[in-house]
DNA sequence: CTGCTTGCAAATCTTTTGCATTGAA
DNA sequence: TTCAATGCAAAAGATTTGCAAGCAG
């Protein structure tokens, strides 16, 4: 074991000490799935890590979730709305949800493929309202991204 | 052949009498890409309608064009500008770019899965440039997508 | 205990690739 | 005529399913 994977198990620790677990714990429960030890496993995992494919996740679980396994734990996730998932180019990615990890949205570097976070904001929040009262809407969740040059990879004559 | 082909087809005709077809033809030759029949169907089958999956467009395509090709073709496509991806659920669809289809995004209802066309908005625009500027990014597309209740689907109480 | 979960193996579905042939320019 | 595009077959990758065994409640 390296240190880079000692950091991130105690990273991971201060995290699951916090009431995240227990909030966790009550998503599962509040829908009936119960508490396992590889659905711990699988969300810790996505603690503090930017999007994760399903190729991803699994790779760093190698030997401890079966790959079904993990297909119906994140499917499990989703209907308790632990994770949600967010379309990257013609894929997705898969991040706990809001309430684990503030809600928030992508813009894509379509140079060097960085994702970078934008925080949620004041201006998505009015105009998803806006546009949801202009349609008679009832708005339950959305997602916003955005796809450009980065601030590195930007053309200098820009 | 049922009432609504026949419909299909000559709505289908319309649109491809107009300059629709010299921009489609024009969106491939700039990128040094040919004009073939098979392109020619793809994109008559994509004219007017609400998004496609893959799938959905290669039955309506049976027997005319391959699967390998029609994965090649919408690749090609997408270099061109003329069809976007956009996500719907886990999965994506294909549709027609702006150019041909005016630009707008979309509310899928979480009930009865209808898929409402959001026009382009002032305010969207405004939002993508406001974000843009504050991460020093230049934008170069995005989407917006939407889930929640329909006018119809809405719940009683609400 | 009992029923929900898991792992394993296999099935299914989606997307990509190699190659000989066809067709656009 | 020449090179890109297509169809076919097969490979590769992603996701789902059936079932016996294991574990949470």
């Amino acid at each position: 074991m390296d240190i880079c994977k000692t950091v991130a198990t105690i990273y991971n620790n201060c995290y699951m000490s916090t009431n995240n677990k227990e909030l966790f714990e009550l998503s599962l429960r509040r829908r009936g799935f119960s508490i396992t030890s590889q659905r711990h496993m699988v969300f810790k995992e996505l603690i503090g890590q930017e999007p994760l494919s399903m190729r991803e996740l699994y790779e760093r679980l190698r030997g401890q979730v079966d790959r079904a396994s993990l297909y119906r734990i994140i499917s499990v996730f989703e209907k308790s709305g632990v994770v949600v998932r967010i379309p990257v180019g013609w894929k997705y990615k898969l991040e706990l949800s809001e309430a684990f990890n503030y809600h928030h949205h992508h813009i894509t570097c379509i140079k060097c493929n960085r994702v970078i976070p934008i925080e949620e904001d004041e201006t998505v929040e009015r105009l998803i309202k806006e546009v949801s009262e202009k349609h008679a809407i009832l708005p339950f969740a959305h997602q916003l991204e955005i796809q450009g040059f980065c601030r590195a990879c930007r053309p200098a004559d820009s």
